[in-house]
DNA sequence: TGGCTCACG
DNA sequence: ACGTACGTGAGCCAA
């Protein structure tokens, strides 16, 4: 096989991975204060390209100086003049980029008076004439001109891992030009980015057709005469010597005297000992978990293998059984799934154990049926450690056990710690305390190629890998939980919540599918009314739910105003077709259009499809270590948000029904838990004043920001107004927002906003003390120790930083109201359980409850429910418990 | 896959 | 000057 020489353009490959991830730059910072965004890419770039490549030969090219210092800069004086200067947190990755290079096995090099260009442009015909197949990879097209058969150059396209390679036949085919062409094309057009002038006027495709004609710049020049007279012939003319100093510029030197020989460029390969502490002090966790991952399952030969502890894994079966029988401590337990709805996935295998005992594996599901291992699971003083403690306790009773003993889920207490960079996968998570596992993906793969391996022993040894890493996690991640004070909220509110919800999606809703069947009839008929028409008005049919073909008609063909634009064109989203609806009828109809096709493809269709056959109920996934204040949010399928503020949308809500006959959907909700939370925390005398006089909350806003007396009637739209300017200072008020939301000018609502501080002083107070705290201490809490970090408040970008500001006063309302409803559902179940209630709770929607019950348990469950949500916790203001209740979810209202 | 739109709190 | 209200999920289109 020929060997091969690799040639990377340094300088112009981390140019181009520090824009690749330049919208990360305020993230990836390591803990030395070092920007990483570059690394990380350039990283990116050796792992995917250089390091499966293997050459013989390697080198990393790297421009001594500025270029003012080379020959083009001696040949004209403003070469790369007018370039701005690399800003510092690009430079101050240099030392670090070269180092990195070195520790993957490649050599740098930079020789005073070249570019990087001149040294890959020589390096490319020595390697060439020793016989080596020469790959260069650039972020620069110009080196093209390199390109022969035995080269070949290498463009990245889009951030560094996605390359173009030129031939000369693929240069022949997209450019029409040979390789050396390249050049003479330069001559004519110059370079703006390099600074030089080329001919007058004469751009990209003049340039071609002269080249096509006259093949370079001197064949051009020596029949000049011939050409016909023209102001191009005259530009030719006067610019001569300006196209061959641009000539003499573009070119990259091939025959430079080197100081290295090709010999002692030879690729090393990775230095993991050395390569290893540099990660780390770059903190960069996810290369060392791959490293260390790889290293245990032994696919890499390592000098050092650390302090990896021995790991094998028995396979269980009928013969074994007996030692689970030794597991009377603690154990691990996982059940692993393929996909990630519990309620359906299929189960791909099991694992069990701890260290004492060594960890069992199985494929076979049924080995959970035998008594020893119904023994362990269902022995609440054995103690387990999980990960995700309510899809196993899901997945264990579609088995028919039920887990008990669950004390230490990774899952939850990860998310409690740092909401921020959780993708819910054990690896990841793992990393942030230096224990690193396989992925999940690169054992099953993922999407269409997801696939359990027929290797047994590997899934088998990723399971116990699994089961060994929360056996290890434990001491670090509680003890981290401890110094966060927030013990309590994991042991009182978040354990005991995910096996309410585990009972909740379990039991799941039951659906009227003929109610659903009906209503989608009765919409497609309505629809079709609606699409008729709006194609007679339009004068053509379209594709109605194309944004894109709506705004072309509307703006274009129709010439309405166009009031908003969007970043790919023209919106036509409800605000603004509503401001277009007295201008032309077809906007009204639009208007419907789009309502109805809502409720019809995401209720009618989407419901129906997520109907369970066997029990005709709909199990939603309530994921509990998502959001970032500590709501809940709702998957496969979202029912916190069936519709409601239309009459049409509130219709599917019919089609939600109790499971039993003669049982009634009971719905019990918080009044303005986040304005009483708001109340609370800031100790607003005057907000707690009007809620302690149990007064319409808005219209004693409207009193205040209006300076009306005490019980002087408020007008709608002074009471819509202040409900507008209540709802801007729980989302982290700014004039803008508001003025927005309202239709003012921004001057009336930055009014409106300082006579509301001047009013409510102690929100204020707040609202300036909590960002000050965010920036101090880099998070915010909630009433139960609930965290949010908000790193971006230290951005200089004005939007980043601004942004983290509103959240830093917006999350500590939500997330506390958050934690009360939780606590509030803990309660709640508790109270079901010790009332013997044949009760269920159904679901929670942020700031209420719904229920199913009998109906001569209506009564009860209301007193109950009511007086449990109200004491859920005391604050210096009174909660309000509202409640419903009806044949279906529509009925209770 | 990202962008737009729209459903909920 | 900058140019957004806070928190979500799903369906659809256009690459």
């Amino acid at each position: 096989m020929t060997k091969k020489l690799l040639l990377i353009d340094g300088n112009s490959l981390a140019f181009r991975a520090f824009y690749a991830m330049y919208n990360q730059l305020d993230r990836m910072i390591s803990h030395k204060g070092l920007h990483t965004n570059a690394l990380v890419a350039f990283n990116n770039f050796l792992d995917q390209i250089v390091d499966p490549m293997q050459p013989d030969l390697a080198v990393v090219a790297w421009d001594a100086g500025s270029g003012k210092t080379t020959f083009r800069g001696e040949l004209f004086s403003e070469y790369k003049d007018g370039r701005s200067k690399a800003p510092s947190e690009f430079t101050e990755q240099f030392p670090y980029l070269r180092e990195m290079v070195a520790l993957h096995g490649l050599r740098n090099y930079e020789q005073p008076g070249l570019e990087a260009d001149d040294i890959i442009g020589t390096f490319s015909r020595m390697g060439e004439q020793a016989g080596y197949n020469v790959i260069i990879v650039t972020g620069d097209q110009d080196l093209t001109q390199l390109a022969t058969d035995n080269i070949t150059v290498n463009v990245t396209k889009k951030g560094v891992t996605e390359i173009e390679a030129f031939t000369p036949d693929y240069i022949m085919e997209k450019f029409e030009l040979t390789p050396s062409q390249i050049i003479e094309k330069k001559a004519l057009t110059g370079d703006t980015s390099d600074n030089y002038p080329g001919v007058t006027k004469i751009g990209e495709k003049t340039a071609l057709k002269l080249l096509k004609t006259y093949h370079d710049i001197d064949n051009l020049y020596r029949h000049i005469d011939d050409m016909k007279p023209s102001k191009m012939k005259e530009n030719l003319i006067s610019d001569q010597a300006s196209a061959f100093r641009a000539r003499q510029l573009a070119t990259i030197l091939t025959d430079a005297t080197l100081d290295l020989p090709l010999e002692e460029l030879e690729y090393r390969g990775i230095d993991y000992d050395k390569l290893v502490p540099f990660y780390e002090n770059i903190d960069f966790k996810k290369q060392l978990a791959k490293i260390k991952a790889s290293q245990k399952s032994g696919q890499l030969v390592s000098h050092n293998q650390s302090t990896e502890r021995p790991l094998s894994v028995v396979t269980l079966n009928e013969n074994n059984l007996r030692a689970i029988a030794m597991m009377v401590d603690k154990v691990a337990v996982h059940i692993e799934m393929s996909g990630s709805n519990y309620h359906t996935a299929d189960m791909i295998g099991f694992v069990i154990g701890n260290p004492a005992t060594g960890y069992y594996a199985s494929r076979d599901m049924s080995l959970l049926q035998k008594p020893e291992l119904r023994a362990v699971i269902e022995n609440g003083d054995i103690k387990k450690n999980v990960f995700n403690v309510k899809a196993q306790l899901i997945l264990f009773k579609r088995l028919g056990l039920t887990l008990k003993g669950a004390q230490f889920d990774f899952l939850l207490v990860a998310y409690l710690l740092d909401t921020t960079d959780n993708d819910n996968e054990m690896s990841t998570l793992a990393q942030r305390f230096d224990v690193y596992l396989t992925e999940d993906e690169e054992i099953y793969g993922k999407g269409a190629k997801y696939a359990v391996p027929d290797d047994e022993e590997l899934v088998l040894m990723h399971l116990a890998h699994k089961a060994d890493a929360l056996i290890q996690l434990e001491m670090p991640a509680l003890s981290a939980l401890q110094s966060h004070q927030q013990t309590h909220l994991y042991t009182e509110i978040e354990l005991p919540l995910a096996h309410v919800l585990a009972e909740m999606e379990y039991q799941g809703f039951k659906i009227d599918r003929k109610r659903l069947q009906v209503i989608g009839e009765d919409l497609e008929a309505r629809i079709h009314t609606i699409e008729e028409a709006i194609y007679l008005e339009a004068g053509e049919k379209f594709n109605l739910n194309s944004p894109k073909q709506l705004g072309i008609l509307l703006f274009e063909k129709m010439g309405l105003p166009i009031i908003k634009k969007t970043k790919t064109g023209y919106s036509t989203a409800v605000d603004v077709l509503e401001k277009l609806a007295s201008q032309a009828p077809i906007v009204e109809h639009i208007l419907q259009y789009r309502q109805l096709a809502k409720i019809k493809s995401t209720y009618v269709e989407g419901l129906l499809a997520v109907v369970h056959t066997e029990d005709s109920k709909i199990h939603t996934r309530f994921l509990q270590t998502l959001t970032q204040t500590g709501r809940l949010s709702s998957v496969d399928p979202n029912l916190q948000n069936i519709p409601m503020r239309t009459e049409e949308g509130r219709q599917i809500r019919r089609a939600f029904v109790p499971s039993q006959p003669n049982w009634q959907i009971f719905g019990a909700d918080y009044s303005q838990i986040e304005l009483r939370v708001l109340a609370h925390i800031t100790g607003d005398q005057n907000m707690q004043r009007a809620f302690l006089n149990g007064e319409d909350i808005h219209a004693e806003t409207a009193r205040a920001v209006f300076g009306l007396d005490n019980n002087a009637p408020v007008d709608p739209l002074m009471r819509r107004t202040a409900k507008a300017v209540n709802f801007g200072i729980v989302y982290g008020i700014s004039d803008y927002g508001l003025s927005n939301n309202l239709g003012i000018s921004r001057a009336e609502a930055k009014r409106f906003i300082e006579t509301y501080f001047k009013e409510f002083p102690q929100i204020h107070e707040w609202m300036t003390k909590i960002k000050a705290q965010a920036h101090e201490q880099g998070y915010v809490e909630t009433i139960a120790k609930r965290r949010r970090y908000l790193p971006e408040i230290k951005s200089k970008n004005f939007n980043l930083r601004s942004f983290a500001e509103r959240t830093a006063m917006n999350s500590p309302i939500q997330g506390s109201a958050a934690d009360i409803i939780k606590i509030a559902m803990i309660k709640v179940a508790d109270a079901l359980k010790d009332n013997q209630l044949q009760a269920n709770i159904l679901l929670q929607v942020h700031d209420e409850l719904i229920f199913e019950a009998p109906e001569d348990e209506i009564e009860t469950l209301r007193d109950i429910v009511t007086r449990v949500m109200d004491s859920a916790v005391a604050l210096d203001v009174p909660m309000q418990v509202d409640s419903h209740y009806g044949n279906t979810w529509y009925d209770a209202k």
